[in-house]
DNA sequence: GTAACATAAATTGTTAACAATTTAAACAGA
DNA sequence: TCTGTTTAAATTGTTAACAATTTATGTTAC
């Protein structure tokens, strides 16, 4: 859309927190950000309002915006809430998905595999997140594919604090059998594996004990990053 | 939580939607709301921010920020999200309710029937999305209340957009219904009754003919005015 | 060496002034 | 009367300065 500072901020944050570079915790000052974006702290603050409206930043009075960092009970309910809207979200896409849409699938799954090979855990993080929010798309329903764009934002967050057992992320071939039951237009099927995918997803989180802090901003958030 | 200039704005403008005194299109200047709110306009300006995040007001550059008029798609993805999202919820309340929320639902029905004799619309409105809110409540997911607030107040900008046949809005016993399944434990019917409701309110909504806007910002949010 | 306290620095909160843009009004010509 | 232009008013956008609060630093007493 439009490019005012307000949204590059806010981008670069979402992505920043969805790669997992940006971890729970993390304070958000308002000198800093406005040096990295150079631009005034009014842009800032309106940003950082945005992005605790999206629920990835608590605003502290007098305090200053940190990345938020959910706790247990959160977490679980961030997942159940995955499993309703992604539930819609793959009848949808089973119901709706043209050759076209079958055929990014499958790039994309091409994608994710040659990203395998490469052991490289934040460009994985991202593919795999990049993988449910292309079924948000292919599903065509904008609210949906919002609230899931949240989702998988905070579930960064919460993988990156609690930590997943095993390089599991988002596991093996499971995103492969998803799309194969796409393509059989197998409606149930579908529908299971992304339920049983998003448990297991789940199932990996240690919680109890959370991960370190670590890193400054400006090595984070750089806003001449390419942003995908 | 607190009660900064910001989130006193915030709150009265998602009541005002939410009871359908502020309607679809409706300008909100910066100046009116600073001084509806006597506060000055950085905190307007965050308020609508955040406000924007919602997705009940759009900010458009060099123009101002406006109540969203969603379309025809927007509205039919609105209300398949809620059909996710409340089946979700109605199956965590009839796991979770214990005596006290079934008591408070029944409270609730009960100033239903109160209002439902006085013809007062507004108050109906307000009144039956409290309903849906309980539940949410009652559902011990406070992610999925979070988006249900949010669907809800699209929503009411939908039914004042569109209008509803009929005097319907969240129609007779369907409600009491739904308790009443509730207090069953009876978990498929209760997922019924809440996906037919909703298909119901869905349906009552006559698309293609919009209403009339109307009313100066002032007579609508006065902050004086009672916020629960 | 530690704790409490005082001081200084840094950060957030608030306000006002000014610039740029859009909207409304006034006006002239056909 | 309608159209298009010019001027004025109102509104949004931007910036900087100052106040209030928090955090960090440093000192002193024990």
């Amino acid at each position: 859309m439009s490019d005012t500072p307000e949204t590059v901020l806010v981008e670069h944050v979402l992505d920043a927190i969805s790669d997992q570079r940006l971890r729970a915790g993390t304070k958000l000052g308002e000198q800093a950000l406005s040096d990295l974006f150079s631009c005034n702290r009014a842009h800032v603050r309106r940003a950082l309002a945005t992005l605790a409206a999206y629920q990835v930043v608590d605003l502290i009075p007098n305090r200053g915006a940190f990345v938020s960092t959910p706790s247990e009970d959160e977490a679980r309910d961030v997942f159940q809430a995955r499993r309703a809207i992604e539930a819609t979200i793959i009848r949808n896409v089973v119901r709706r998905a043209d050759e076209a849409d079958i055929a990014s699938l499958r790039a994309h799954l091409a994608t994710e595999d040659s990203i395998r090979s490469q052991n490289d855990r934040p460009k994985a993080i991202r593919a795999s997140r990049a993988f449910h929010m292309l079924l948000a798309k292919i599903g065509r329903n904008s609210v949906l594919e919002h609230y899931l764009a949240e989702l998988t934002m905070r579930t960064s967050l919460i993988i990156g604090l609690y930590g997943s057992n095993a390089a599991s992320l988002c596991s093996d071939d499971e995103h492969a059998r998803i799309v194969q039951s796409i393509v059989d237009r197998d409606e149930v099927r579908a529908q299971e594996m992304v339920d049983h995918h998003l448990r297991h997803i789940e199932g990996e989180i240690a919680f109890g004990e959370e991960a370190p802090r670590v890193g400054p901003l400006s090595m984070i958030l750089s806003p001449d990053r390419a942003t995908g």
